[in-house]
RNA sequence: GCGAACGUAGCUCAACUGGUUAGAGCACCGGCUUGUGGUGCCGGGGGUUGGGGGUUCAAGUCCCCUCGUUCGCCCCA
């Protein structure tokens, strides 16, 4: 019986909450097209070394969450946990760099082997954008605001933040994690024990902590942006007056942070109070090292992925299907010319359902639950003559209507 | 991976301190209505109470294990 279950953290959406799903999914497509994004799909899965290089060995995602196994040829294989990895390399195995700038959109299911929550699961789906080859801030405003715009065209703006940070350049970076670590190594008797093991392989991750006692230490901690080196100083600035200049309202949070040796500069998250512990809806950020670690030739990039799920939940008003327009035949001898008619409608572009059995009632009962907008009835007496009757469905009146003009009167069907 | 709560019909929920055959609303199916849906009335089907074990004369109810969901942590979208 536990076979007839869907695997722990997957789930089957059913054509309703599809339509959702396609809501949001085609909402992010069509925005991307039309900032001049072009679509890229990449195997949902890659030879383990694609994750484990980029992401780094000791990262969560590595360590624990990721669904790898050993094919039948004795490939080291990993279910991907997420996009930016596939397309880097994707970007490197097809020689893009001579197209560069690119920007590309996917989307598409991830895997990560997690504790499922509300808003998290095991299997799940994200959309995305990176924009590949751009060094300057103008990428990471145009990468921010297509993410406002697609929030937007959502319908989310008013329960969602922006917030913002720069983790400077590498340089900026690496100077200021050797500057935290050591005063966080003076604190060592206070710091909580997740953060004790964050002290060594993710330091800056301890800045937003949760626990009290951390923030306690974290408040006199040095500064991040105290240590960003002029150049990232001005790329932050930069920034900032592109947002403004868009009308992109944000907060700048200075203990948000990317873990991950390659993210410089720029990092941000739109976040929700409406999904408990899972309120990133959508982030990103700058990551020049990414390529050239992969063994690339150096090229800049930044992007975001939005979880598919996580926004589905926050649009509550369901997306109703399209009304149909159902041809019903009256008496067996009618049925094969309900089906020639059916089918002459469809090619014309027309939704339009026939039901497979059933008495009138019945087949009324059916176009109703479907919310078909018209009825066509065809009876024996009525094809002796030709015609059928078109019932509209909202206000019950009927008529008899050619069947050679049957299409005039169905425009406001379509 | 850690901590906690919860699992009764397709859905939302009942069932007093353990006590006959586990109920209701919605949904579904049929009839009132053999060429007319959405409202109404009448009737019907549907449950190994997540699964397994234990205690008891007796378990949906108590205990253990397991699976799943939810909440928090970790981490992230």
């Amino acid at each position: 019986m536990t076979s007839l279950k869907p695997v722990r953290g997957t789930q089957d959406i059913l054509p309703a909450e599809s339509r959702l799903f396609r809501r949001v999914e085609e909402t992010a497509f069509e925005v991307a097209e039309r900032y001049g994004f072009g679509e890229i799909t990449t195997p949902i899965f890659e030879f383990t070394e694609v994750f484990s290089r980029t992401l780094g060995d000791t990262s969560d995602i590595v360590t624990k969450e990721m669904y790898t196994f050993e094919d039948k040829g004795g490939d080291q294989i990993t279910l991907r946990p997420e996009g930016t990895a596939g397309v880097a390399r994707a970007f490197i195995s097809n020689g893009l760099q001579q197209d560069l700038p690119l920007k590309l959109f996917y989307r598409g299911p991830m895997f990560r082997y997690e504790r499922p929550q509300k808003g998290r699961r095991r299997q799940f789906r994200q959309v995305g954008v990176e924009i590949l080859g751009v060094a300057t801030p103008q990428a990471d405003i145009e990468t921010i605001s297509i993410a406002q715009t697609f929030l937007e065209e959502l319908g989310l703006k008013n329960n969602i933040t922006l917030e913002l940070n720069s983790l400077g350049d590498s340089a900026s970076r690496n100077a200021y994690r050797d500057e935290l670590v050591k005063y966080l190594s003076g604190h060592q008797d206070k710091l909580s024990k997740d953060s004790l093991e964050r002290l060594t392989r993710n330091p800056l991750r301890i800045l937003d902590s949760k626990d009290e006692s951390d923030q306690a230490i974290v408040v006199n901690a040095p500064r991040l942006q105290d240590s960003l080196n002029d150049a990232s100083q001005s790329f932050f600035e930069d920034l900032c007056e592109g947002l403004y200049k868009l009308g992109i309202a944000f907060e700048h949070n200075t203990n948000l942070v990317r873990g991950l040796d390659y993210y410089c500069h720029t990092a941000f998250e739109f976040t929700t109070t409406d999904l408990g512990a899972q309120g990133t809806v959508l982030a990103g950020g700058r990551y020049d090292g990414l390529v050239g670690q992969m063994g690339g030739s150096e090229t800049p990039g930044i992007g975001w992925a939005a979880g598919v799920e996580r926004l589905t939940l926050l649009l509550d008003d369901g997306v109703e299907a399209k009304r149909p327009i159902v041809v019903i035949p009256v008496g067996g001898e009618a049925e094969s010319e309900a089906l020639v008619v059916t089918e002459m409608l469809r090619k014309k572009g027309y939704r339009v359902d026939l039901g497979y059995s059933g008495n009138l009632k019945k087949r009324m009962k059916r176009a109703n639950q479907l919310n078909a907008a018209a009825a066509i009835l065809l009876g024996e007496d009525e094809l002796t003559r030709n015609v059928g009757t078109l019932r509209d469905m909202d206000s019950g009146e009927q008529k008899e209507v050619s069947l050679e003009t049957l299409e005039d009167h169905l425009a406001p069907y379509k």
